[in-house]
Order: C-alpha cells, then structure tokens, then sequence
DNA sequence: GAGCACTGC
C-alpha cells in the first residue's frame, strides 16, 4: 500500500489511496461521537455521568445485608460477628509483643512524636481517618505504625463473606502498610524499624513469601519491585505506592491490612491520588467487601498544608463531576481528625536579594563567595558547607566552571573550596562523592544540585541553601499530544522545603536569588503530577480496578475534561477500551505489565502470530523503560571519538529501537567482564542493570501468561538481526506508538502525521541529522525545540497498517 | 547538537 503527503493551504494530512484521511474529526459540541479514520467511537458511555446511583452514592452497609459492589460488581454479604466470636477471632490471632530494642528506646523517646503516642491511638480508636502532619525530623514514618500494630483493630480476623451463593472465609486485616513513593525510602524504613523493633528483616528475596524455607518471624517488612522481604507474622510493611495500587488490583477491599498509611502524600504523584481515591471510597462506602471491618487510614504529610486533603477524605462528594466547589458533606462517614507535630528542625534565617536578579549565575556566584568568605567554615554542630538549588544539567556545569575559575583567584589565608555537581544523570560514584565528607580540612564543600536534593537525597553537612527559585518541570499538553520540559518557578511549599535543607544540623541560612516580593506571587503548592502528565495510565489504572465512570471517581485533583477525553481516545486506539468505554480483554492483559499502556500494547502485538517478535521487543522496552538514556553523553572530544570506535559496532541504521535492541543482544552475549564493556561504549551501568531485571521480569511475566516460551538463558551467542526481522519490529512497535509518526516533508523538516507540527529528531538519536521518509518516535518533548526522541526509520505505508488493524 | 525527579505482582 502507498501512502502519500498532501500539502495543501498550509494544511497537511497522510492520505491512502481511498483518499480516506487519517485524522481525527475534531469533537464537535453536543454530539459525543468521535471519528478515528473510518470508525466511529461513542463517547455517550463513558464521558456522560452515570444516572446508576451506586456508584456515586455511599452504600449504606447494614449487618448482615447484601449490597452491590460498586467496584467489582460482585454481591456481596457482610456478616458481622458478635463479641463472643470476635473475641475468639482475636485471640487465634494475637500479636506476639516485640518488646523493642532497648539500645534504641531512647532515640525513640526523644522524638517529638513519642509523647503524642496515646493520643494517635485514641483517635484510631474512634475515627477511621487520621490527617498527621509532621514536619522533617518528626519521626513519623518510623514510628507510627510502631505506635498502632498492637492495638486491638489491627487483630486479624476470620469472616465469612457471601459472594455469588458461596460462603467464603477469610481473613480481613492483621498488617499495616506504610506507602512510599521512593524504593529506598521504603527498604531504608523498613530496615530502620526492624533494628528498633529488634526483629529480623531477613524474609525472603523473592516474590513468594510463602516457599519451603521460611526464615524467623519478624514484625517489619518491605515490598518494592524486584525486592521482596515480608517475613512471616509480618505487621508493619514499607512498600512503594505502585506496589500498593497492583495489590488493589488483585485485592480491592485491601482486606490483607487493618491500616493503611500514606506517608509523604504532599508529593501528590499519580500513584498517591489514585491511592486515595481508592482508600476513599473503601473508607467511606466499601466495607461490605470487608465484612464491615474498618480499614483504617493514616494520612501523614510534611507539609502544613492539608485542609484540601482533609476535606477530600472527610466524605465530601463532589456533586457534579469536576466541581470541587460544590462539595457537600457525607453525613454517614466518620470525621477526618488532624493532628500536627512539630519538627525538629534548627531555625533557618532567610535572606532575599532586595531587586530582582537579572543574571542568576552572577548572582550565585556572589552570594555563594560572599557565604565562604563571611561565615565560618565549621561550629559546634559541625561542617558548614553549601547547597544551591539551580535548575540543570547545563545551568549547573556553567556555574561549576565559574565557581572553580573565581575560586583560584582566592587569597591563601581562605578556606579551598571543592564543588560537586549533583544530577540525577550523574554516574552512581560521582553523585556519591556529594555526600562524602571533604577530605582537606581547609576546604568547604559546595554542592550544585537539581530539584533531586529537595526530596529524593539528602546532602549532609548542609548548613547554607543558595535558591535560584526556579525548578524545571514536565508538562503533558493533551491538545499537542506531548510535553514540555521548562524551568519554571517553584512554588512557596517547594521553597520552604528547600530553606529546610539548611537546618537540618544546626542553624542555617538560605539565600533566595529572588525577592520577598517574588516569593509572594509563587503558587502556594506546586500542581499535582496528575495535571501535569498524560493520564493515560491513570485512566486504564481506574478501569482495570472496575471503575466505569472515570469522571465521577473522587480525586484530589481532578483532571480537566479534556485530557480524560484524549486518553480514552488513547486507550481506545490501543484496543484497551471497547466503543461503550468498558475495558476490553486486551486492556486486562495490558495492565498486567508494569509498563505504561502504549508499551503494554507493543507487548501484546509481538505476541501475536502475525510479528512474533516477543523477545526483541521485551529487550527494548527493558531498556528504554530503565531509565535516563543508556548512552551517556561524552565530555570532551577526545574520548568522544574513541568510544565512538566501540559504540558504532551497536548502532543501526533503523534508528534508536534497533540499536537498543543490538546493545542489549552485545551486552548479554559478553562473557567477561559486563562492567568494563559498558564503560569502554559510556553506557550506563546502573540502567543496563536495572533493564536486565526488567527483561527478567517480562519474560516472566509473558511466559506466565503463555505468550512465550521460555527464553534460553544467557550468554546467548549474538546474531544480528536481519533487515527484515527490524521491519517487523518496527511495524510491531507502530501498534502502540501509530500516532507519534512523522514524514518528511520538501523543505526537509519533519511533519507528525497526528497534530501537523513540525518535529526535529534530537541531537541523542542515532538519526539525528538524517533523512528517512517516515519516522515513528517514542517521545516528544518541547525543550528549545520540538524534538522527537526513541526515533526509527519507518515506511509511511505501515502506519496506515498499524490503524487497519 | 542537548539531558528536572520518581515509580510498577
């Protein structure tokens, strides 16, 4: 099939030869109908509300009735026991006391938190919900749930539930779960309160928990991906926040836990926000599945500003869908209790410049001078060093080399100074040496850090904050279907948390490189990653989970109409929904892969007979999916041309997804010393890592599923894959990704086949600087440019395939 | 010729 480009009155479209157009009918007002190419899609059952009560209206629960699941749909029985039971319940499954190791009672007793240890568990006692708001140094992830696993709610207890004529016994409650949004917040935790409870963390490794080699009980556990330790008789377990939204899955009454605690909820990532509305609605309607045992919730955030967050879990339901103002109170939900802990934080004193600054890097350069010069290089609490909070990569090399040119200039009765660089794209050494104590005793440390030292490092030693106020923030605009990345100004919550780095030793001082009249126009809290990122995968979340009308599920912040409407569009497209809105059996498959959903689809495709391609795909989606590029970016020419000489035996001329697939064929084939392999091409070791755990994680997931067989192990002998097989690859991948398709148009600039915007192939990709007829890029993101990243060469006749279906 | 930060049975 042929495919052409016609360019007419400024107005592009891909047409095939029946002249049908490939484009999107833009939605017309009052008529719900959505036109892709030749289908026509109804928005009516799922963009309209539901006139079905049930799943807007808290059920009532009375004992012993019967009422509708609103998630599952399942009927369900609640049976409540009668205190003889309950109490016999309790006793069969009573805690063993771990008394605690005394060697840490009295750190533990010098927490602000510890004397506010009744009255949490009175409250728990009564109400359902507990809003905690401790600020840094609180002791609020460690030590609640130390203060609640013994209390008499969070006995396990046996029930029956009626479920479609059967009588089922199970077991509601017994554990807590802490959620975090960071791994090593969690295993650290968890390791933490292990050592405080004096009990082993020493489960199994592994996904099952329940093999032949148990190990000793314990009180503390984790789950995170790839790392599981939950020994038996577990009550306490970190786990990440994602890990908690797939046991919803399995498990929507969450009935494995008695409490639930939401640590570090101010973070708001989509993870946390759909959580909530998850624990919202068991809280607050769903108990039938539980049998009528409460599951109890802890919010906890360091940040003071909750009100939104409490009201949201007090019951309050929107009336219309998207109209948080109307919100009326539930009069059948238990109250919402709030309850503040103040730090331990040493005072900051903030100082802001008195005009505005024209040039950052000259300012940052005085103000960071000025700070070495005057203020002392160490006291009693300690080191004194600096931490400026600037926006990038780039911002932050510039001010390294001028840091380091003024410093040579310094007289010699000044203290040195040694500056270290701290981005998340840095190798794992050189962002360690940031946290390394100096060696020269003369000399002061000053770290240049992106947004990664507000909340995902801590830099010890800090005493003095240098903020540029800007951050730099992705953005999804559904109209474009892509995102931006630009500095943007932070917010004051963001500022504060970054003043707070200051104080954490000792008293500190931060320097804002704005004026306190800036200060006063940033946004009070930053938005939400849910409106700032495709909701795409939040959208599918809520569908896989049994939520029909996406509209009306309680959210913090809900989205705006439009970007639920592009993503059901989206899901549609995939194949994910069906024309009434209702996930699909592709759609269930697809989120059983923890990969977004466009990548899910490229899975499924290469399952199927027509490409077969199981394997590649899963190796470069393993890579791509691991994190920042593999390929990083060399500093001077010199090696620059020397690595090159390595890298050119991975690179192919169909783009960036075939040379990940060869790099990852290489690296797998390599029998001696993988490490050194990598580090001759300067690729990233921790991301090929992290891809071949993912990798592993597929293949299992798909051999589980009966997709593939299973795959020989490695080392593999490397064979290159033939131009054929990289078509057939390519046209696999065009089933999730047809719609980010570009051709190539006279004036030689790239035109995306969905949208008409001109795209330029990044300076990363492989075909950076070439000219193919059609390219299919994986991102698209506006930083200086419009640029398409993940780039292949395709044939423009496969995309009109790809949508064929 | 360019790169905020996280995460997933």
């Amino acid at each position: 099939m042929n495919c052409f480009l016609s360019i007419s009155a400024g107005k592009t479209h891909i047409m095939d030869p029946k002249n049908k157009m490939i484009k999107k009918r833009k939605l017309e007002t009052g008529i719900k109908v959505i036109k892709i190419g030749n289908k026509t899609i109804s928005l009516e059952g799922y963009l309209t509300k539901k006139t079905k009560t049930e799943s807007n209206e808290p059920l009532p629960n009375p004992v012993g009735a019967s009422a509708q699941d609103s998630q599952t749909g399942q009927t369900t029985l609640s049976v409540n026991l009668n205190p003889k039971e309950q109490q016999n319940v309790a006793e069969n499954s009573k805690t063993r006391a771990f008394p605690g190791d005394p060697a840490y009672l009295k750190t533990r007793q010098g927490l602000p938190l510890w004397t506010r240890q009744d009255e949490i568990r009175g409250i728990l006692q009564q109400d359902d919900v507990l809003v905690l708001v401790g600020e840094t140094g609180s002791g609020k992830s460690t030590q609640v749930p130390q203060f609640l696993y013994q209390e008499q709610w969070c006995q396990r207890k046996k029930v029956r539930i009626e479920k479609d004529g059967w009588t089922e016994e199970v077991n509601v409650g017994g554990m807590i779960a802490i959620t975090q949004p960071r791994r090593v917040a969690a295993t650290t935790l968890a390791h933490r309160v292990s050592r405080e409870a004096g009990t082993p963390l020493n489960g199994e490794r592994g996904v099952s928990s329940n093999r032949k080699n148990a190990t000793s009980r314990g009180l503390v556990g984790y789950s995170v991906r790839f790392d599981h330790r939950v020994p038996p008789g577990t009550k306490i377990k970190y786990m990440t926040e994602g890990m908690l939204l797939q046991e919803l899955l399995r498990d929507p009454h969450l009935r494995q836990y008695s409490a639930i605690i939401v640590d570090e909820i101010h973070e708001r990532s989509v993870d946390v926000d759909l959580l909530s509305g998850f624990l919202k609605q068991i809280v607050t309607r769903d108990k039938a599945g539980r049998a009528g045992i409460p599951l109890k919730v802890v919010i906890m955030s360091a940040t003071a500003n909750v009100e939104s967050i409490k009201q949201f879990f007090s019951g309050a339901t929107p009336d219309e869908p998207f109209d948080s103002s109307t919100v009326k109170e539930d009069p059948t939900s238990s109250p919402v209790r709030l309850l503040q802990i103040e730090g331990r934080q040493f005072p900051v004193d903030v100082v802001h410049t008195l005009k505005p600054v024209p040039d950052i890097q000259e300012t940052l350069l005085k103000t960071i001078f000025k700070i070495h010069t005057e203020e002392p290089l160490q006291d009693k609490h300690g080191r004194a060093d600096i931490l400026a909070f600037l926006t990038g990569q780039e911002e932050i090399e510039a001010a390294q080399r001028l840091i380091e040119e003024y410093a040579a200039t310094l007289a010699a009765n000044v203290p040195k100074i040694k500056v270290f660089p701290l981005f998340g794209q840095l190798s794992m050494e050189a962002q360690h040496e940031a946290f390394q104590p100096i060696k020269g005793g003369f000399t002061r440390k000053i770290v240049l850090a992106t947004n990664i030292a507000e909340t995902s490092v801590t830099v010890p030693g800090v005493r003095y904050v240098v903020d540029c106020g800007k951050a730099k923030v992705k953005q999804f605009r559904p109209r474009l279907g892509m995102e931006s990345l630009l500095a943007k100004p932070i917010s004051k919550s963001s500022a504060i948390q970054r003043a707070g780095r200051a104080g954490r030793e000792g008293p500190g001082k931060c320097f804002r490189l704005y004026t306190e009249e800036t200060y006063g126009t940033l946004e009070k809290t930053d938005l939400p990653e849910i409106l700032r990122t495709d909701v795409l995968g939040a959208v599918l979340t809520m569908k896989a989970r049994g939520i029909d009308d996406v509209m009306s599920f309680p959210l913090m912040d809900p989205p705006d109409v439009e970007s639920v409407e592009k993503a059901l569009l989206h899901l549609h497209l995939l194949g994910a929904i069906d024309d009434e809105g209702g996930i699909t059996e592709t759609g269930r498959k697809m989120v059983r892969f923890p990969v977004t959903a466009p990548y899910a689809r490229v899975l499924l495709a290469a399952a199927d007979p027509k490409f077969e391609c199981l394997a590649e795909a899963i190796d470069i989606i393993s890579i791509i999916t691991a994190g920042e590029d593999i390929f990083l970016q060399i500093q001077t020419e010199e090696t620059k041309e020397e690595v090159e000489i390595y890298r050119k035996e991975l690179y192919r001329r169909e783009g960036d997804l075939l040379t990940y697939l060869n790099t990852m064929q290489l690296y797998v084939s390599e029998n001696a010393d993988r490490v050194q392999w990598c580090k001759t091409r300067k690729i990233n070791t921790r991301n090929m890592k992290q891809a071949l755990n993912i990798r592993k994680q597929l293949r299992g997931l798909c051999v589980k599923q009966g997709l593939m067989e299973q795959p020989p192990p490695d080392p593999q002998p490397f064979s290159p894959i033939s131009p054929e097989r990289a078509a057939t690859i390519l046209q696999c991948f065009l089933k999730g990704f047809a719609l980010k398709t570009a051709m190539l148009a006279p004036d030689s600039s790239y035109v995306t086949t969905h949208g008409k915007h001109v795209v330029a192939i990044h300076p990363a990709s492989v075909l950076h600087g070439q000219k193919k007829e059609a390219i299919m890029f994986l991102e698209h993101v506006y930083t200086q440019k419009n640029y398409a990243k993940k780039v292949s060469a395709i044939q423009a006749a496969w995309i009109t395939d790809a949508l064929e279906n």
